[in-house]
RNA sequence: GCCGAAGUGGCGGAACUGGUAGACGCGCCGGACUCAAAAUCCGGUUCCCCUCGGGGAGUGUGGGUUCGAUUCCCACCUUCGGCACCA
C-alpha cells in the first residue's frame, strides 16, 4: 500500500499559481476584427473593483470567489470569458488613510495596491492581469478628463451656485447621494448647508431614462431597482402659478395634489427663497422675517428636520389662481429651497405638515376632499388622510368631481388660463462632482476673466495632478497652493488664466472603468467602440448592495451619455447584477473597533486559499448576509481532505490515466451524473453557490461508502472536476495525480440524460394525505399497479379501517394518496 | 409613514413547477482504532408519547383553497434593509 502524501495547501497553491502565471492561463486577448461581430460565445464578468485604502477583506473574498466560480465554469463550457481587475485609487478614503499614516497619498495608495494585488494572487482568482488598471494613473484619468470635457461641451457638466452639503470634517462638499441621514457617508460627521459655486453633472436630465430604461434590467435584484426608483422619486403633479397681491409678481409652486387647490389657506416660502427680502423690504415685518431667515440658516439640517415646525408671517398675501382668494404668505424652514420651486401652497386639511403648522398658528383648515360615501372626516379642522373614492367638496365649479378627475380638470383649467400646467417633480438632484481635496482627478478647466470657464484642449490632456507640499484638507482645494500650476494661459484667448483647483468625486472615476478594461492600453481614445461593443454590456456584474444607488446610478448615467456621444452602442452597462450579502463575524458586523475582523489571508495561511474559498461560499446563499464561524472552515477543510483521500484511493486502485470508466451504469454512476446536472444548473441558472458544494459532498460520501463500485474512479474524477471552480489548486493537483492535465481548460462535464433517472424508485403511500408506507418499485410502474400495491399494504389497510377508498391520486414514480 | 426582502431543528441552511420537511455542513451523543491524545472511520441527533411494532405534533400567528401547502390566497406579528419635512 503506497503511503499517501498529506494534503498540503501551501505547497500546492504556490505550485499552481506559478503554472498559471507562466502560462498566462487566464489572459484573454481581444478578438480580431472579423470576430468582433459575434457575441454569442463571449461572456464578460465584472466584479466591483476594490478600493485601494486598505487590505482585502471578507467582502472581497466573497465577491471575487463568486466571480471566479462563474468564470471557471463558463470558460470550461467553451465561452470566451473576460475577467479583468483594477483599483479605485483616488478619493477621500485613500487620502484620509494617507493622512493618518503621514505619507504622500500616492505612495500609500500604491503600496496598498501592491498588497491587494499580492493578496488577490494568493487567493488564486483567475484574473486577466494583462488588463489591470488603476484610476489614479495618468493613463487612466486622462480619459476621465476627456469624458468630462465631452460632458461639458454638451452642457452636461456645468457650474452653479447652489445650496450644497458640506462635510466639516472632510472639509469638502458632498453629493446628495453621499449624505446618509444628514451625515457624511464616509466619516459620519453631521453635514452642514452652504451656498457655494460648484461643478455638477446634469443627471436630472436623465431622470426619466434612468427610470424607464430599468426595463432593460430584468436580471437586477428587485431591491436595487426599488432603491433607485425611490431615489429618483418621480412624482406627477402640476405647476400652479400664484401671484403676489399688490405687485402681481409670480409665485409658482409644485404640487402633487392640484385637486386640493381650493383648500389652500396659506402660502409658504423657504427661508432661502430669493423673493423673501424683497417682499418684506421696508415693512413692519422686515425685521422679524430677516431674523427668522438668519436663524434658519444657522440651524443644522438635522435640527431643521427634527424640531417643531415654526415660521413667520411676511405681512404679504398671495392670490390663488382658482378662486382669486388672498392667502397669507409665511416663511418657514419646513419648506426646502432645493425641491420644487422652494415655495408651496399649504393645504392644512390634506397635508400633515401644513396641518401641524396651521394648528400652531391658528390658520383656517378647510376640507375640500371627502370620501364619496359622505362618511368620515366632515368635522371642520381635522386632517383627512388620503383614501380611495374621494370627491371634491367646497371647490367651486369642480365640486362633486371624483378626486382623480378633479386633479385633471383643475390642471386643465389652469393650463387654459395660463396659470399652470401638468408637470413632473423629481427627488433626484444634479450630481455635485467637485471636491475641495487633493487626491482626485483634476478638473480640466481654465478660468479666464474674459472667456469664463474654458476647457483644456484634448491634446493637452492629461492635466496632471501637481505635487504640493501640503495636501491637508482646509476647506479649499490644496491644489490652489500650487501657484506655478494654477497660473496658465487661457486656451481660448491666451490671456492670464487660472486652473480649476477642485478635483473630481471618485465616483466619476469608477463610472466607466468597466469599459476601459476592454481596451486598457488605448492611448488615442478612452476605448475602441468596436471592442467595447463586443464585450459589453457586462453579462454579469457582481458587488455589494452598498452601491445600489451611488455607483450603479452614476455608471448607468455615464453609459447613457456615452451612448448619445456615439462612443457606445448600448444604453445600459450591466445586463445582470448580483448583490452578494454581507459577512458578519460571530454574529456581529465586522469592525476594527470591535476587534472582530476576520482576515481571510490569515485563514488562507492556516487552511489554504481553497478551504477559505469553499467555506465562504458554503456558508449560505451568496445574496444573503452570512455569519463567519471558525468551526465552519474546519468543515471545509475536512471535506477537502476526504476528497483528497478518496481520489488517492481510486488512483492507487485503478492505476493511471484512462482508467475512469464513464459508461458503466451503477447507482454510483447515476449519482455522479445527477451531481453534474445539479452543480451546473445551480451555478449557471439559479445562481446558487452553496448547494453545489453540498451536492459534491454527497457524491464524495457515496464514493467513500462503495469504493469498489465500477464507477468509483469515474465518480471521484467527476467530483474533482466539479469542485475545480471552487478549489482550483486542490482540484488541479488531484487531476494530475489521477493522470490528467490542465483541468482549468478541460471541458466541463456533461450529464448523460440516460443516467439522470433512477430505475428503482421509492413511491410514498399516503392515506388522507398522511404518510403510511413506502413502495420500492421499478420506475415507470403503472398507476393501476401502484394503487394495487398500495392497497395491498398491511399498514395502509390498518389505516383504512375497512373504509372504501373514495378517491386515489397517483403521481407516477412519486406518490399514491388514498382518500377515504 | 412609504417601499423592499425575509421568518424552517441547538446553529448555518436544503426542499427549483403544490407531492417523503430538515439534504449538506457545524455542534452534540455513542462506538471503533490508540497506552493515550489528535486525526480518521461507523452509528445516532426536529419535538412529544410509547415496552417492541408504532402513534401524535411540527416550517412566525390566525384563517382559506386543495386529496395534499414551507410552497398558492387573505389578514396579522416580528426582524432586517432602503427612503423620508420631497409638497
Amino acid at each position: 500500500m503506497e503511503t499517501m502524501e498529506r494534503y498540503d495547501p501551501q505547497v500546492i497553491e504556490a505550485k499552481w499559481q506559478q503554472v498559471w502565471d507562466a502560462e498566462q492561463a487566464f489572459v484573454v486577448p481581444n478578438p480580431g476584427p472579423g470576430e468582433l461581430v459575434d457575441h454569442r460565445d463571449k461572456t464578460y464578468v465584472v466584479e466591483m473593483l476594490p478600493y485601494a485604502s486598505g487590505e482585502l477583506h471578507m467582502g472581497h473574498v466573497l465577491n471575487y470567489t463568486i466571480g471566479d466560480v462563474l468564470c471557471h465554469l463558463r470558460r470550461r463550457r467553451g465561452l470566451r470569458v473576460l475577467r479583468p481587475m483594477g483599483y479605485d485609487a483616488f478619493g477621500l478614503p485613500a487620502e484620509n488613510a494617507a493622512i493618518k499614516e503621514g505619507g504622500h497619498p500616492r505612495v500609500i495608495t500604491e503600496r496598498n495596491i501592491r498588497t491587494i494585488r499580492e493578496q488577490m494572487r494568493r487567493m488564486g482568482w483567475a484574473i486577466d492581469w494583462s488588463r489591470e488598471i488603476s484610476s489614479h494613473e495618468p493613463e487612466y484619468y486622462r480619459w476621465t478628463q476627456w469624458l468630462f470635457l465631452r460632458f461639458f461641451e454638451r452642457g452636461l457638466a456645468y457650474r452653479k451656485e447652489a445650496a450644497v452639503k458640506w462635510c466639516p470634517n472632510d472639509q469638502t462638499v458632498l453629493a446628495n447621494e453621499q449624505v446618509i441621514d444628514g451625515h457624511c457617508e464616509r466619516c459620519g460627521a453631521e453635514v452642514e448647508a452652504k451656498s457655494l459655486t460648484q461643478w455638477f453633472f446634469k443627471i436630472t436630465d436623465y431622470a426619466d431614462e434612468l427610470l424607464d430604461e430599468m426595463e432593460l434590467l430584468e436580471q437586477w435584484p428587485e431591491r436595487v431597482l426599488t432603491m433607485q426608483r425611490n431615489w429618483i422619486g418621480r412624482s406627477q403633479g402640476a405647476r400652479v402659478v400664484f401671484t403676489v397681491e399688490g405687485s402681481g409678481e409670480e409665485l409658482p409652486v409644485f404640487t402633487t395634489r392640484p385637486d386640493t387647490l381650493f383648500g389652500a389657506t396659506f402660502f409658504v416660502l423657504a427661508p432661502e427663497h430669493p423673493l423673501v427680502p424683497e417682499l418684506v423690504a421696508g415693512t413692519e415685518h422686515e425685521g422679524a422675517v430677516l431674523d427668522y431667515v438668519r436663524h434658519a440658516a444657522a440651524r443644522s439640517t438635522v435640527e431643521r428636520e427634527t424640531k417643531e415646525k415654526d415660521g413667520v408671517f411676511t405681512g404679504r398675501h398671495a392670490v390663488n389662481p382658482v378662486n382669486g382668494e388672498s392667502i397669507p404668505i409665511w416663511v418657514a424652514d419646513y419648506v426646502l429651497i432645493e425641491y420644487g420651486t422652494g415655495a408651496i401652497m399649504a393645504v392644512p386639511a390634506h397635508d400633515e405638515r401644513d396641518h401641524a403648522f396651521a394648528e400652531r398658528y391658528g390658520i383656517e383648515i378647510r376640507q375640500v376632499v371627502a370620501p364619496a360615501d359622505g362618511g368620515a372626516g366632515q368635522d371642520e379642522g381635522a386632517f383627512v388622510a388620503h383614501t380611495e373614492n374621494e370627491v371634491l367638496v367646497n371647490s367651486g365649479g369642480f365640486t362633486g368631481l371624483p378626486a382623480p378627475e378633479g386633479k385633471r380638470a383643475i390642471t386643465e383649467w389652469l393650463s387654459a388660463q395660463g396659470k399652470g400646467e401638468a408637470t413632473v417633480g423629481y427627488r433626484l438632484r444634479d450630481w455635485l462632482l467637485s471636491r475641495q481635496r487633493y487626491w482626485g482627478c483634476p478638473i480640466p478647466i481654465v478660468h479666464c476673466e474674459a472667456c469664463g470657464a474654458v476647457p483644456v484642449p484634448d491634446d493637452q490632456l492629461p492635466v496632471l495632478l501637481p505635487e504640493v507640499e501640503d495636501y491637508m484638507p482646509k476647506g479649499r482645494s490644496p491644489l490652489a497652493a500650487a501657484e506655478d500650476w494654477v497660473a496658465v494661459a487661457c486656451p481660448a484667448c491666451g490671456g492670464a488664466g487660472r486652473r480649476e483647483t477642485d478635483t473630481m468625486d471618485t465616483f466619476v472615476d469608477s463610472s466607466w472603468y468597466f469599459i476601459r478594461y476592454c481596451d486598457p492600453g488605448n492611448d488615442h481614445e478612452p476605448f475602441s467602440r468596436e471592442i467595447a461593443d463586443y464585450w459589453l454590456p457586462v453579462n454579469q456584474y457582481i458587488g455589494g448592495v452598498e452601491h445600489a444607488i451611488l455607483h450603479l446610478l452614476y455608471a448607468r448615467f455615464f453609459t447613457k451619455v456615452m451612448n448619445e456621444l456615439g462612443l457606445l452602442g448600448f444604453r445600459e452597462p450591466f445586463a445582470r447584477l448580483f448583490n452578494q450579502g454581507m459577512i458578519t463575524a460571530h454574529g456581529a458586523k465586522m469592525s476594527k473597533s470591535k476587534g472582530n475582523v476576520v482576515n481571510p489571508l490569515e485563514y488562507a495561511e492556516r487552511y489554504g486559499a481553497d478551504a477559505v474559498r469553499i467555506y465562504t461560499l458554503f456558508m449560505g446563499p451568496a445574496d444573503e448576509d452570512m455569519d463567519w464561524q471558525d468551526a465552519g472552515i474546519d468543515g471545509a477543510w475536512r471535506f477537502l481532505n476526504r476528497l483528497w483521500r478518496v481520489a488517492h484511493e481510486q488512483a492507487a486502485q485503478t492505476g493511471g490515466a484512462g482508467a475512469a470508466e464513464a459508461g458503466v451504469d451503477t447507482a454510483l454512476a447515476r449519482k455522479a451524473h445527477r451531481t453534474i446536472a445539479k452543480v451546473t444548473d445551480d451555478i449557471d441558472r439559479r445562481f446558487l453557490f452553496h448547494t453545489p458544494i453540498a451536492a459534491v459532498m454527497e457524491l464524495v460520501n457515496e464514493i467513500q461508502r462503495s469504493p469498489d463500485d465500477p464507477a468509483a474512479r469515474f465518480s471521484a474524477e467527476t467530483a474533482v472536476s466539479l469542485i475545480q471552480p471552487y478549489a482550483p489548486h486542490f482540484a488541479e493537483e488531484l487531476w494530475q495525480h489521477l493522470g490528467h492535465e490542465r483541468l482549468w481548460e478541460h471541458p466541463w462535464p456533461v450529464a448523460d440524460p440516460a443516467l439522470l433517472v433512477e430505475d428503482q424508485v421509492e413511491v410514498v403511500v399516503q392515506v388522507n394525505g398522511k404518510l403510511r408506507d413506502r413502495l420500492h418499485v421499478p420506475a415507470g410502474t403503472s398507476e393501476e399497479e401502484l394503487v394495487a400495491l398500495a392497497l395491498a399494504s398491511e399498514r395502509v389497510q390498518a389505516h383504512l379501517n375497512g373504509g372504501e377508498p373514495r378517491k386515489t391520486i397517483v403521481v407516477p414514480d412519486r406518490l399514491v394518496n388514498i382518500v377515504v
